[in-house]
DNA sequence: GGCAAATCGGACTCAATCGGTCCGGTACTA
DNA sequence: TAGTACCGGACCGATTGAGTCCGATTTGCC
């Protein structure tokens, strides 16, 4: 349980890579596969899909590639795994009613769904700043900034 | 992500049963596969891996059948669920170090390591008094006894 | 204008896992 | 002693997931 797919893994170290240049960085599917160590041809459907999710805006053509829609801070957890995860809840009630045929209903719905309540309740507030400064977090809860760090590769827009 | 096995689902709703029931009834497996809609097959290995996790105590020949080893209360969720469940974690950095063989060490496990610890700091808590009164949970707490229902079928050992 | 770089998006394969079944063996009780 | 019920391994089919391939389209640059 718990476990994500692997593309939601690739997604989220990739908003992690882009996080950490400067906003208007433009990173290719190519150079961000190469430096993480991704199959580039996954890495670009993950890429679309955070690109149709709004997380990510995309230019095409000669000098292109992805940048963050928005920063770190304002991005979800839930939002970068979501278009990879096809159900989120804990058990098959919830997403896929078609599954619990059971007559008088499942027993397992309601304390079940008194749980996913919660786990997204502590999901919805925590967003990707978690992914930037670990340490950090928990204690003094998500911050409002980060100090961009202009280590990794990048061409300015 | 989060979604249980069905397997665990099974479990969950045998340790639901069979805490409603009052602590020294005992229920074959075909009896409790027939009211719950289960695979009698299924259900039998399930309660095989709850009974070696130490959660239920059974008697084998005639008459004989499943019992709780413990009441409810004292039951954690994570152990119902952990018998069933090869990996808990977030990510596969954490249950499987060869899925992650990057030189300089994955990015994503540092704040999945923070994640992951709070999740469980928030399952450990958590027992499968849950899953009897749902709704008095979260607002006043685990409690500390249920009054057995003993609607349900059942054979005093 | 033409070429190359880069995103788009569907189709496809391969392997692993999961849900479920089957069956022989063993222990216990009436 | 016979029937009941747990024990446990082998097996199978369907589904899902990771990853690949390839053609189409858009765009920037010489």
């Amino acid at each position: 349980m718990f476990k994500v797919s692997r593309k939601s893994e690739y997604a989220l170290m990739a908003i992690q890579h882009l996080a950490r240049l400067e906003p208007d960085f433009v990173v290719s599917v190519a150079d961000l596969a190469a430096q993480e160590g991704i199959p580039p041809d996954l890495l670009a459907k993950v890429l679309q899909g955070l690109k149709k999710a709004g997380l990510l805006i995309a230019s095409k053509g000669a000098g292109g590639g992805y940048r963050l829609a928005r920063p770190a801070g304002e991005i979800r957890f839930l939002e970068v795994v979501r278009p990879f995860e096809e159900q989120i809840g804990v058990v098959s009630c919830h997403t896929r009613v078609t599954d619990c045929q059971r007559t008088d209903g499942c027993s397992l719905r309601d304390p079940m769904s008194v749980l996913n309540a919660y786990l997204m309740r502590q999901f919805e507030q925590m967003t990707m700043e978690l992914f930037i400064s670990p340490h950090t977090w928990l204690t003094t809860g998500p911050r409002t900034t980060t100090p961009a760090e202009s280590t990794s590769l990048g061409r300015r827009s």
